[in-house]
DNA sequence: AGCATTAGATTTACGTGCTAGATTTTTGTC
DNA sequence: GACAAAAATCTAGCACGTAAATCTAATGCT
């Protein structure tokens, strides 16, 4: 990359790669190390690790400290010297494009958020409406970390419809997909970045990696509108050739389901319903005007015992136990978490599924959990997605000079 | 392996163990090749590749032809070594251990099938019986190729249950997958073999794995007594941490299924029952006693037009849809392979469901064709797994001295 | 202060794998 | 028989890695 043979001997240089790269595997996640310690982290020999410490510095991903025995593991002797992951080397860009606000984050790669930016925004907005709504995010969400956007070396960016393998949108299949993502990808690799676009669900699935333990199947359920999976398999990603692994259409199949309608669809049309038809069963949502009622003031009713909130809550496990079942029964998962916006306030009807679950699956292996992630998951997953990007291509790239020298 | 320098150099070693691989690969399915014919194709140096030739063929796996321009690509010029593959320089056993046959082959390292024995057992027998029944195909089918049990490299056995990752039998969760799998995995590996226990569906997805084209997303779908799917996902069979991916239970829940009975036994029965209500409808099924009326009666007469014959028909085609726009939807496949022993009489049936599958399905990118693999797909994917399997511990072996030594 | 101790850093020698280029062998053609 | 072509072989030489001896910095003990 600087002026190195360049490829004299592939296969030698191969060799030299993989090692490079079990070196910054080593230090990426965890603590300053000593060539010691990737000796014996790695097997090599105490020359090799330097010559690799040594390259590595010089690319820009670690630093050399001269703190000595400040890690105080040991007194005697000589000290060591310590070597460094640079997380501010470079940046990330992590962004949620959701129908009605766009949120995006800056993070260094350890995946901290530097900045954030959040924009409002019409969930039936125009492409050039919500491609600007993405950029403005993007910018201010820079600007604030006062640094250039030069040093932004990957940005995933989410999106509310399915995405093909090579990022491609699958517009021509539905105009709703296509206005979810206008060409976002281009928009972020026109300021030199690495651009990724991916579905929604996914990121969640991906920002619940940790989460799901060391569960090698799991899936991500976004229950809040429509239901969404990502769906994580033999510790991987899985999109399909047209990304719609997860994409749940096929509820409408689904006895006591029938549509894909989410549980906050769901909760507010069963409500309003039942409202309507005035059962003369007296309820405290009948309070709330029938326009403004939502999801949340269903749960919240519910949970003070209020019996027409109860009833749908009910309902809201049975259909959640459901898609769970059809999601694990086929796909042999060992846990689904539930995660979006409204999932913090889901606990009552998870454990409800959970109890309803054997009813629908023979052998229930799986786990139903509610997510701790918060309602920004998805951005949380795209940071995370961009973090490991630039991980699998690091040794591709030169950092030498950019972003602050300091750890 | 046999006195080389013990991992004197661990590091690059590496290297020459990836280079022998790709050599190897290169071979396997392949023509005879010339060193320069290799160093086009990997891009490696003539001496490297001469000296992993001369390797490989030390280690048994290929053999120097000297039938110089046999070939008769070129005329000029020094004659070039060309180096074969040796496809019997090992056996690989493949067995589908089904409820009420089991059926073992043995083939060479191209997965062509050299011997092959079946048996019928009662699909009630006892662990004791089954175990007994699979030896004696084994064996009667390697002694009938006239070579030795320790040319075996190694065996797979199919049987209609999940197998867990590491080839334990799931028996605790159900007495019948416990009878299906009492043990066959230790029974061929004692006899020094590498031995794997596999699902039936999973070794028949591995089967259509050159049928199943370019598709790096597909099932394959038995569909006799029981609907069971082996499903490949991102060009590799995914098994879930149970072995439970493709199990369908879960079609007890999905409207117009409601059991995951195959379409063997839902065509019997609907049959059966239509006759046994007496319609009045005079059909020629009703000339086949009850007890003896199968599937393979039912499509016939549907072929000769017989009325209820074709209202049975197009009940089956109807649940196969379904079956297939669950599967497809939920992962996005591009096709589903209808196989198993009821496969080639399915021909109706299944573009009829061709027809059926965009009622339900929004979007139906997938593909539904009938296997041509014929009654032993199971079979032959067992012996393909096999061959898989020496193929990618290929270089951890050495076969000097084994079988014949002849081209 | 001097000295042994400890452990990291450096140097040197060497083995292995690969490449490149010159050389030789084997064939066919004129 | 001279020449051209294709392939094998030989010879350097380089890159990467290991191993072991040597060097160097910090510490505790006397």
């Amino acid at each position: 990359m600087t002026d190195g043979p360049e490829a004299a001997t592939p296969s030698t240089h191969l060799l030299r790669r993989l090692n490079a790269d079990r070196v910054l595997g080593e230090v990426w996640d965890g603590e300053p190390v000593t060539a010691s310690g990737l000796m014996a982290a790695t097997g090599l020999s105490r020359s090799t690790v330097l010559a690799l410490c040594r390259e590595l510095t010089e690319r820009g991903w670690l630093v050399e400290l001269d703190d000595a025995r400040a890690a105080g593991s040991y007194t005697k002797g000589r000290p060591a010297l310590r070597y460094a992951f640079r997380p501010d080397a470079a940046l990330v860009v992590g962004v949620d494009a959701g129908q009605h606000r766009v949120s995006a984050a800056v993070a260094d790669l350890h995946g901290r958020v530097l900045a954030e930016e959040a924009v409002h925004l019409d969930p039936a907005s125009d492409a050039g409406a919500r491609r600007d709504a993405v950029r403005g995010a993007v910018d201010a969400a820079v600007a604030r970390t006062g640094r250039s956007g030069a040093d932004v070396a990957a940005a995933v960016v989410g999106v509310p419809a399915p995405v093909e393998a090579a990022g491609v949108p699958s517009g021509e299949r539905n105009p709703f997909w296509a206005r979810m993502n206008p060409g976002l990808g281009d928009l972020l690799a026109d300021r030199g970045w690495d651009a990724v676009v991916e579905n929604d669900a996914n990121l969640a699935a991906v920002a619940e990696a940790e989460h799901g333990g060391g569960a090698a199947a799991y899936a991500a359920l976004l229950v809040g509108e429509r239901f969404g999976a990502g769906v994580v398999l033999d510790g991987a990603l899985r999109r399909g050739p047209r990304g719609a692994i997860g994409e749940m259409r096929i509820l409408d199949l689904v006895e006591g389901v029938g549509s894909s309608d989410g549980l906050g669809a769901l909760a507010r049309d069963e409500a309003r319903r039942a409202l309507a038809r005035g059962d003369g069963e007296p309820s405290t949502l009948a309070r709330v005007p029938a326009a403004r009622l939502d999801a949340a003031h269903v749960l919240a009713a519910a949970d003070d015992g209020d019996p027409l909130a109860l009833r749908v809550r009910e309902r809201l496990a049975d259909r959640l136990s459901r898609v769970c079942a059809v999601l694990a029964g086929l796909l042999d998962l060992d846990r689904v978490i539930v995660t979006g916006a409204m999932a913090p306030a889901l606990g009552a009807v998870v454990e409800r599924a959970r109890a309803l679950l054997p009813g629908h699956l023979h052998d229930p292996a799986v786990e139903i959990v509610v997510s701790d992630l918060g309602p920004e998951v998805v951005r949380a997953g795209a940071v995370r997605m961009a973090v490991d990007h630039v991980r699998s291509h690091a040794l591709d790239r030169d950092l030498a000079g950019v972003g602050p020298v300091g750890a």
